[in-house]
Parts: C-alpha cells; sequence; structure tokens
DNA sequence: CTGGTTACAGTAACCGGTTACATTATTGCA
DNA sequence: TGCAATAATGTAACCGGTTACTGTAACCAG
C-alpha cells in the first residue's frame, strides 16, 4: 500500500503559487502580514486545486483540535434536543466542530472517547465523568464545563445546571395543598444524578412541610426516560395494587410519558384519579392528554452558557464557578388544574409558597 | 512558546518498556504478533503512564479518522432523537467517534466543516449537500450514505429513507373517506426536502383519487418545524380566514404540535372543527391533545441502517443503492376517529386502498 | 544439515501541517 | 546618513504516531 494520499496538499499549492508552505499556513491562519499580491495568488489557486487542509496535520503540529466534545451517558431523551440545540449555536459560531461521545461510568475498561487527545475540552453531562476522572483531568489543564452536575470540592470547574429543589418544591406542595394529594410517588432519575438528587430533596421537604410521612414503596426508578417509566408504572400498578397512590412525580416530561402511557393502559384517568406532574417543560408537554403541569427548564441556554464558558476557558478566563439558571412553575390540567382554577391557583400560591 | 506538550507519547512508553515504539504501536492496534512477555510488559507500563493515543497523530499517519460525520442542515426537530440514537449506537459499536455539523445550502461561502479532510467518511441528512458537492465528492471515493434523500442519478451514493408517498395517500384518503373532509391544508416541509415533495405528491395523488381540486391557498410552508408551523397556521388564521379548512396535515409530528397550538389558541376544536395529522409517530404524539393520528416512521431504524451501511463501505462493500423502510398509518383522535371507529375504520380502509 | 518459513522486534521515513529562527528589503527617525 | 524597527518571506525542525523494510532466532520439512 502506497502512503501516498491523493488529497492536496499545502506543499502543492506553495509550488503552484511560486512561495514557502510557510507563506501559505500563514495566508491560511491570517496569523502575519501577506502581501496583497501573494494573498491574491493564493486565493486563486487553492480554489483551482480545492485545497482543503489536513485537519489531522493542523491539529498535530499546532496541538489544537478545534474540536468541542460532549460527554453523554445516553441519548434517549427529548430533553437533548435543545440542550443540543444550544450547545451547537455556540460551537458552529466560533467555527468548531463538534463530537458527541456516550460513555456509561460502567463500562470502565476503556477510557472514555473524548478527552485531552481529540478535543480542546468538553462538556460532561451529568454522570459521564468519575470525580476522579474529573479532577485528574483537570489538573492536565483540561478545559472542561460541567452541565447538570456541580464539581467535587477539591476542584475548580465551572459547572451549569437549573434550580431544581426549590421548583420540586413548590411543585409537590401544589399537589398537596391544591389537589389534596397525599400519596405522591416519585420517580427518580440515574442514581447519582444531581438533578434527581435535588428533586427528591424538594420532594420530601414538601411532604415534611406538609406532615405527610414519606413512604418508601411509593419511590421508584424511572431513569428519566420513558420506557422505563412505563415499565416501572406498570409493574409498580401489577404487583403492588395495595399501595395507594394518587400522584406521580414522574422525574421529567420524559418519563411523564411512559407513566401517562401506563396509566391510561390501566385505566387510570388523569388527573381525576391520580395527579400526573414533569419536569423540563419540552416542547410538546403542553399537548399532551391531559397537557402536563411541569416546571419551565432553559434548557438551550444551559447548553448555550455552558459552550460559551468553555470557549472563555480557552482563553484563559475564568468563568462563574456555579451557574444556576431560574426554573418556573408551569401549571397546566395533569395535576387537577382546570383554567377556571388560575385565579385561585395564584392565590394559594401566594399563600403557601415561602 | 514551547512545542513541548505534557502528553504521554508512545516513544515514552517504548522506552520505559525497553522495546521499539514500533513494537508499541504494533500491540495498540493489534497487527502484528507480539509476545506474551513484551505484552504484559505494554500493558503495565500504558496504564503506569496513563498513555492514550493521540488521535490526530494516529489520524495523520494511518491516513483514518476513526470518525464518522453527521451533517444536518438543523438540529430544530424532536425526530433527530431516534435518528441519532440509531446511529450513535453504531458509531460506538464501532468504537469511532461521531460529530454532528449543521450546514445550510446557504452558507456556501465556506465548505462543509466535515469531510475528508476530517472524517472517514460521513451520514448526509436531507439537503445538507448540494448534489454537485455530492458528486464531487463520490469521484474522490469519499464515502457517503444519504438519509432521508437520494442520489443523483450520475452516482451511486447508497441511500436510506421510508416510505412517503403510498402512506400519505392512504392518510389523507382516511380523513376524506372516513371523516368526510374535505378542504385539507398541506403544511410543507423545506423545499428541497424529498420527503416533504412525496407527501405532498401522496396528498396530492388522494385529493385527485377523490374528485377534489388542489386548492393552492391550502398549501402552506410548515418547515416540518414547531416554530414555524405554530407561526404560519396563526398567520392564515389571521389573515384569511375566507378560505375554509376543515383538516391539516402538518408535514410531521414536530409540525403538528405547533399546529395543535394555534387551533387551540384561535379557539378550534381539534377534532371536532379541524381534523389534524402528522408524520413520524414520535413518542410523546400518542398523548397529544387529542392523541395524534399519523405515520409510524422507523427513524432509529434508519439511523442505524445508514450508518451500518457506511462502515460496509468503508470495507469496500456496495451495499444496497436505496433502502425504503416501511411506514405504517397510525389511527388515533385527532383525525376524528373514536375508539369505537375503529372497526368501521378498518373496513372502511380495507375498501378504499388499494 | 540446509533452505525456507514463521515469529518477533528495531530503524527510520513519512503523514501534512505549524512555527522558531534566519534573511532580505523597506521604512522611520535622530 | 546611519541604524533600528518593521514587513514579507524562506528553511527546516517538529508534532506523535504508522509502517515498509530489515534483521535475527527458532522451527520445520526434506
Amino acid at each position: 500500500m502506497t502512503r501516498k494520499s491523493h488529497s492536496v496538499t499545502i506543499r502543492q499549492v506553495a509550488e503552484k503559487a511560486g512561495v514557502s508552505v510557510a507563506t501559505v499556513s500563514r495566508y491560511i491562519n491570517h496569523n502575519a502580514p501577506i502581501s496583497r499580491d501573494v494573498s491574491e495568488r493564493l486565493k486563486k489557486v487553492m480554489a483551482e486545486l480545492r485545497y482543503v487542509p489536513h485537519a489531522a496535520a493542523r491539529q498535530l503540529a499546532s496541538q489544537k483540535t478545534r474540536v468541542v466534545g460532549l460527554l453523554l451517558n445516553t441519548l434517549h431523551n427529548d430533553f437533548f434536543v435543545p440542550l443540543l440545540n444550544g450547545i451547537e449555536a455556540v460551537v458552529r459560531k466560533h467555527e468548531y466542530n463538534l463530537v458527541i461521545a456516550t460513555y456509561l461510568l460502567g463500562s470502565r475498561d476503556n477510557p472514555p472517547p473524548i478527552g485531552p487527545h481529540n478535543t480542546d475540552g468538553i462538556l460532561v453531562f451529568s454522570d459521564g465523568l468519575s470525580d476522579d476522572d474529573l479532577v485528574a483531568l483537570h489538573h492536565r489543564n483540561f478545559p472542561m464545563v460541567l452541565v447538570h452536575r456541580t464539581a467535587p470540592e477539591s476542584v475548580k470547574i465551572p459547572s451549569v445546571t437549573v434550580e431544581n429543589k426549590k421548583v420540586s418544591f413548590e411543585l409537590i406542595n401544589h399537589l398537596i395543598k391544591v389537589h389534596g394529594r397525599k400519596h405522591i410517588m416519585l420517580l427518580r432519575g440515574p442514581i447519582f444524578q444531581e438533578d434527581s438528587y435535588w428533586r427528591e430533596t424538594g420532594y420530601r421537604s414538601a411532604l415534611e412541610a406538609n406532615g405527610i410521612p414519606f413512604d418508601e414503596r411509593l419511590m421508584l426508578n424511572g431513569d428519566f426516560e420513558r420506557n422505563t417509566a412505563y415499565k416501572v408504572m406498570n409493574e409498580f400498578i401489577a404487583t403492588e395494587k395495595q399501595v395507594p397512590f394518587d400522584a406521580v412525580f414522574a422525574g421529567d416530561d420524559d418519563a411523564a410519558i411512559g407513566v401517562l402511557k401506563a396509566l391510561h393502559e390501566n385505566g387510570y384517568r388523569v388527573p381525576e384519579d391520580v395527579s400526573v406532574v414533569g419536569f423540563d417543560d419540552l416542547g410538546f408537554s403542553a399537548f399532551l392528554t391531559p397537557p402536563l403541569t411541569t416546571v419551565s427548564a432553559p434548557t438551550e441556554a444551559v447548553g448555550r452558557i455552558a459552550t460559551e464558558q468553555l470557549f472563555s476557558l480557552f482563553d484563559k478566563q475564568s468563568p462563574e464557578g456555579v451557574t444556576l439558571l431560574p426554573t418556573e412553575l408551569i401549571i397546566r390540567r395533569s395535576c387537577g388544574c382546570t383554567t377556571r382554577d388560575e385565579q385561585s391557583i395564584k392565590e394559594v400560591e401566594a399563600l403557601t409558597i415561602k
């Protein structure tokens, strides 16, 4: 096998234009003055030859990849559409490339698919990397921004996430105070997910504030995922009919779809028999049957801001430690409210929240 | 600035293990026999040094990037979640990386962000690249698979998409035959989108088959996109009240959300006043208000199969020219059907559809 | 015992760029 | 006029791997 590739190289451009490769390189990177004469010649020659710089060669020589990585544990959630949109927009603006990789904490056998060897920096969503990995990479000065997760104490890695606890408290408090729900099921997210932790904390404190004992049997693992939520709800209904429940906090909107489906198929009426609430306010949530009461989270902004912070790290700046974006309770029908309730809800909330 | 990077190189590994760099390279790539003795020594040394091969150096030397690219025009659609899932699963299985880039045909000033210079092959969704680009790349032997688009006649580029026309005919035919709709609005997708073209063709032939004249005023551009569809519907309702309509084929489920929202806000009842139908059967579609009548498209399979074909191109195999995956009409409430109608629908369909 | 494989390992050229350093011509200013 | 600063370009080392080519030792069939 010959090692010559067919692609046009910088040397061919240089030769054809009658200049040195260094000049061509400088022209491409606009990092040194080039005479008008030579500039024009190069522009023409490059167009004629359809020259495109070889990315790997550039990366190797410059030690920059012009690539931003996004590390996820899964893509199975509609939540990622706005997140990706926010990230992609910023990446494109800076003329970088975006590589997306999934990596489960379980698969500890091989190293993460993205890191210093193939990206200039990464966005780490949730538990895509262990704390140890995070610390190690940070000590190597590798730019990272955490998304929906905060950094371990010992190390200062910027982090962008949303307010979970307070708004979850409001959500559950609403179910209790306005709709008289007492047996509220919670579908938790993945075990080490911080969103899940804080939503659970908000849930527990709302129960406590209302004198309702926490019932372990009502807490299931929905995984923030449609199919898991569906399966778990079905199992719960089938095998534990003895545990009464009158509301479900699905964890997020995606899981809420699974919950709605399971309840529907088992003859439960929402919201008459069971209130269902989600989190995220995805694009479709207002149009579910019934329209979903949820929490509006600025997910696209999370993506955008996190990526901007990553780029500011590239520039050796130090962005905020933790950026906590505000969330907002969105009352619709699935909790039991009707349009006409709206006024009274506002009043009740004014009384109960804070 | 020093050019020395801090990262561990293959030479350090070689030195510490007392072998040559060639041996280390062979060990990493498993492409030549290595004695058990040396293997074990290398394994240990690499772990100690936390050696990770430098991707760019590898790419440059081997002329392989181990990256597959996905070129989209936008990410603004929930449709991409299943597609991405299918693609990502296969990419991960092969231990490749996935780079996602958006590129609008309009932005012809700079070249596509991904191509032979930074990927081993790409998946081109829809109109991410012009026919000319496609032909040029194909002549350079660059592996490509088209997704939801077919190749220009002159070149043989594999393509994976779904059946649009026949099922769109069935969908519209259903609205006419079963629900007596006569003024059916069509929200087209992006202008050069083949899905859009075939859905429109199915729409027109269903009208014709039922003796309903095509009314230009009922065809709008919804862009297969939630927000555009919402805007367009609102404008239509506000400015052209004189044109009666009793059904909307939204183009896809994402646009259907926008349509439902606009209709709802303007006091139209779905399906009593207006039938609404979509396309794709996204995860949430069964739970919209009302549940959406749509077409189930195997989007994840499209992503999976297209990616598998790309990898088979890497192996110099020749996959199918065009892979057309089957679609299926999914009847729910938004067209006007009720659960009890189901039997009669089946009968009507048996009569009307071929 | 010998010529031919096979297994394993080393040397160094090479992939296609970037950039430190050197060079020459031109301009600015005392 | 003389000398320093600046503009514009060239030369060649270097980035960190891969692999063609070479060499040695062990093994095997005849």
